[in-house]
RNA sequence: GGGCUCGUAGCUUAGUCUGGUUGGAGCGCUCGGCUGAUAACCGAGAGGUCCGGAGUUCAAAUCUCCGCGGGCCCA
């Protein structure tokens, strides 16, 4: 027989050669020998060669051989056996069989009732039980060569020869590691097989492919699970043996092994743990002998199955254990699948056929940025301590949060997470800072203002509908698991409706200096919106969200308020607030907003110039809808008129530029120019060039100024004109037309080129402090 | 070697389960506009081998198969 092997040291512990049943082999003459091999391995020989004969595999087996090295073995062996799991792929299709040194050799061997040597010690050195006393005591892979040279010498070595093929090495100490056949403890996991796969169908996995795919696939070929560890550190494994009669026990309390304890055991140095439990010998209860408890210590896996009761000291006490299994939910990162996951559910199946968790949301994992596993060796490691102290434990959270779902193995990228920042905690903070400044001003108390919602303007009522939307839609995605769309969700909210549309579509509401009820709605409104989104977003940003709320709400609403948001009750839904019509009407009028821009945009008339008017040409209903927020509409596209039309009734003039919006709608803008829309255009203009200049100098928002002003006639007929108005906008107290000059103010002067016109604008203000007198 | 999973614009991604208008967004880029909370924002434009190949179909980013690359687990 031409068996083959890539480790010859096992060749001492062969007891079997393999070959598979159902195919050919030959028996081939080559010069003065015959040999034995797979038909489809004739490759493997080097010479001339005559085929003598074909038989198939089963015809071999129970044929004996000669055994290559005198061992003594235990039990019948060297002998041809048959196995399915010899291929044809290498080798010669006879395989050596040697079952101290691998699973499938142990298994095949114990199946044919075949016996077992061990020429090898657990320091991985020959025992003199080899006939080569050279060798004793020699590292097995140290030995292979002179066992090559013992082969050849006695003339059984057919061909040497280099083979790549993978082996097993410590990961830690990169040494190279044995297969070896050691005595265990094993929980017979095969016989609950229907239990795991009947508890995992109760149990709810995110993502679901986990389910039936790589946990499901696992526990349709579950193994036994080998429970004891050859270590000292580590949960004794409790099981003891009589030294006279063999009999086996657990130990289920302190208390019974105390009782059962040979000599008392004393209670100041008792300890459960090596080495001192070694010490304790049982009393045996069939012979009355000494039982001794197996010196293995249990796997750890086993202890963290056994977290769910363990932790609560059940059996021993019930309450607390009973009130929290199963756990609702447990999250681990995908590499658990086969290691938490199942070793709990494994431990809760066997113990008390239950589930252990009713949601399991595994996690991926963290890889660098070229999407490559993180590790020392690669140098591509990110120090996590210096984002956190430079860009804040928030926007990673954030990150994180939004950028994929949290099942999917995300690419770390420094740079995402300081763009999310500027998008969403920086809009979030501004819209806080906005009301805060402003509130500050107009020392706004919410709890001296309550104001239906009904009674407050469309505007308002249509952002509560909108944040009521969101909180629904929330906390539907996190019920799912769905976090990302959930933080996804929150982030359009802050940007989209709550910063670019009601701020800034309500900011003038707030500059009003008087007392008035809208600004008292604006307030209110806004006040109630960034309560609720601190609620909602304390999870995902603990630390943003705690500030907001410390500032907006302990300091104002002391007395009823929780001391932290993180102990305030999650949002829930106010339906009543949702209004579908509204949120519907004020897409369509942001769509009516968008395609006026397009208007202008193609028509080359910046927004700053006022027109005439807008047609909206579009069905009744739609009509209905927009018309109470035509006013938006008005404002947004700078027009003084929006007028509405039937599309059968409206011819379109020349002076019209139109944007289509959808089949049945379109808007017109007028874009013809005359003398009066050029005047408030251009006065526009200079207002637009006073606010910048005030934010040059950084002026207080109510901080009051004096404007001069040089240009042509058109200028100062404008100005004349809408004096009023120009020092409103800009807090002026008077604008004068002349070059400035006072010893008294501060003076900023700037000349402006606004379209062909030249002008001169200063603004004067108040000195706030002598800095120049030293 | 096996199982599961991911691959879409320079980058980050939606769409894939359930095939069907011209594959949708953000960052970056170009042009224009807006701005008394914003490091912002708004409009337009350029930018795509939907990892590659084959198949099914009237029709494929989407379904099937074979590869390639990343990840996890197992051997």
């Amino acid at each position: 027989m031409l068996a083959w092997t890539t480790t010859p040291w096992t060749l001492f512990g062969n007891i079997a050669l393999a070959v598979h049943p159902e195919h050919t082999y030959v028996k081939v003459k080559e010069k003065e020998e015959i040999l034995i091999l797979a038909e489809a391995r004739l490759d493997a020989l080097d010479g001339e060669y005559e085929i003598i004969g074909r038989l198939k595999g089963k015809d071999l087996e129970g044929k004996e051989y000669e055994q290559l090295f005198e061992v003594p073995v235990k039990g019948e062996s060297h002998r041809v056996i048959t196995a399915d799991f010899v291929t044809l792929e290498e080798g010669t299709g006879v395989v050596h069989i040697a079952p101290a040194f691998g699973e499938d050799d142990y298994e095949v061997c114990r199946d044919k009732g075949l016996g077992f040597s061990q020429p090898v010690d657990s320091k991985g050195q020959f025992t003199s039980e080899i006939p080569f006393p050279s060798l004793v005591g020699v590292f097995v892979k140290d030995a292979d060569k002179r066992i090559i040279e013992m082969l050849e010498q006695r003339g059984l070595l057919y061909k040497e020869s280099t083979y790549l093929h993978s082996y097993p090495f410590c990961w830690r100490c990169g040494s190279p590691l044995l297969y070896y056949a050691r005595e265990s403890w094993f929980i017979g996991m095969k016989s609950l097989r229907d239990k795991l796969i009947a508890n995992n169908e109760k149990i709810n996995w995110y993502p679901e492919h986990l389910k039936y795919g790589r946990f499901g696939n696992f526990l349709e070929n579950i193994e036994d699970w080998a429970l004891s560890r050859e270590r000292f550190w580590g949960t004794p494994l409790n099981i003891w043996i009589c030294e006279e009669c063999g009999a086996e026990c657990c130990v289920g309390s302190i208390g019974e092994l105390k009782e059962r304890a040979k000599g008392l055991l004393q209670e100041s140095d008792f300890d459960l743990h090596r080495p001192y439990i070694d010490e304790v010998v049982l009393r045996c209860a069939e012979c009355g002998g000494e039982m001794r408890r197996v010196v293995d210590v249990i796997d750890c896996w086993y202890d963290s199955g056994a977290a769910p009761f363990a932790q609560w000291h059940y059996p021993f006490e019930h309450e607390e254990f009973k009130q929290n299994f199963p756990a609702n939910f447990i999250t681990e990162a995908i590499d658990q699948t086969r290691g938490w996951f199942y070793s709990l559910l494994a431990v809760s199946t066997a113990i008390f056929d239950e589930p252990p968790y009713l949601n399991v949301l595994s996690l991926g994992h963290i890889l660098d940025e070229k999407g490559v596993k993180m590790s020392k060796s690669k140098g591509n490691v990110v120090d996590i301590t210096s984002i956190l102290n430079t860009t804040g434990a928030d926007a990673l959270r954030w990150y994180f949060f939004t950028a994929c779902p949290p099942w999917e193995d995300i690419r770390f990228s420094e740079l995402a997470i300081v763009e999310r920042q500027k998008k969403f905690l920086n809009t979030l903070w501004n819209s806080y800072f906005f009301f805060v400044t402003y509130a500050s001003i107009d020392e706004f108390n919410p709890e001296e203002k309550a104001i239906a919602i009904e009674k407050r303007s469309a505007m308002d009522r249509w952002i509560m509908s909108r944040l009521n939307s969101l909180i629904k839609e929330v906390i539907g995605s996190l019920e799912r698991f769905e976090i990302h769309l959930a933080a996804r969700r929150v982030e359009d909210f802050v940007i989209d409706d709550l910063s670019n549309w009601y701020i800034r579509r309500s900011r003038r509401r707030f500059w009003v200096v008087e007392e008035n009820f809208d600004k008292d709605c604006a307030y209110l409104t806004l006040y109630e919106v960034l309560v609720a989104l601190c609620k909602l977003l304390a999870p995902f940003v603990p630390f943003l969200t705690e500030h907001i709320y410390q500032n907006i709400v302990r300091t104002v609403l002391e007395e009823e308020e929780q001391e932290s948001v993180h102990l305030c009750d999650y949002p829930s839904p106010d339906e009543s607030l949702i209004d579908a019509d509204l949120e519907d009407s004020m897409d369509l009028v942001t769509k009516l907003v968008e395609a006026g821009r397009r208007a202008r945009a193609d028509a080359g008339i910046k927004i700053r110039q006022p027109l005439k008017e807008v047609v909206v040409v579009c069905s009744k209903e739609k009509r209905e809808k927009v018309a109470s927020l035509a006013g938006i509409l008005k404002d947004e596209l700078n027009v003084r008129e929006v007028k509405f039309e039937e599309k059968s009734e409206f011819v379109a003039e020349e002076r019209y530029k139109q944007v289509g919006i959808d089949e049945d709608t379109a808007l017109f803008l007028d874009i013809s120019l005359d003398k009066s829309l050029i005047e408030e255009g251009l006065v526009r203009d200079l207002v637009r060039r006073i606010q910048g200049m005030r934010k040059d100098l950084d002026l207080d928002y109510t901080a009051k100024i004096e404007i001069m002003y040089k240009g042509d006639e058109e200028v100062k007929e404008a100005i004349n004109r809408f004096s009023d108005y120009i020092c409103e906008e800009t807090l002026a107290e008077s604008i004068e037309e002349g070059k400035a000059s006072s010893s008294a103010k501060e003076i900023y002067e700037k000349r402006w080129k606004i379209g062909k016109k030249e002008v001169y604008l200063a603004i004067l203000t108040a000195r706030k402090n002598n800095k120049f007198y030293i």
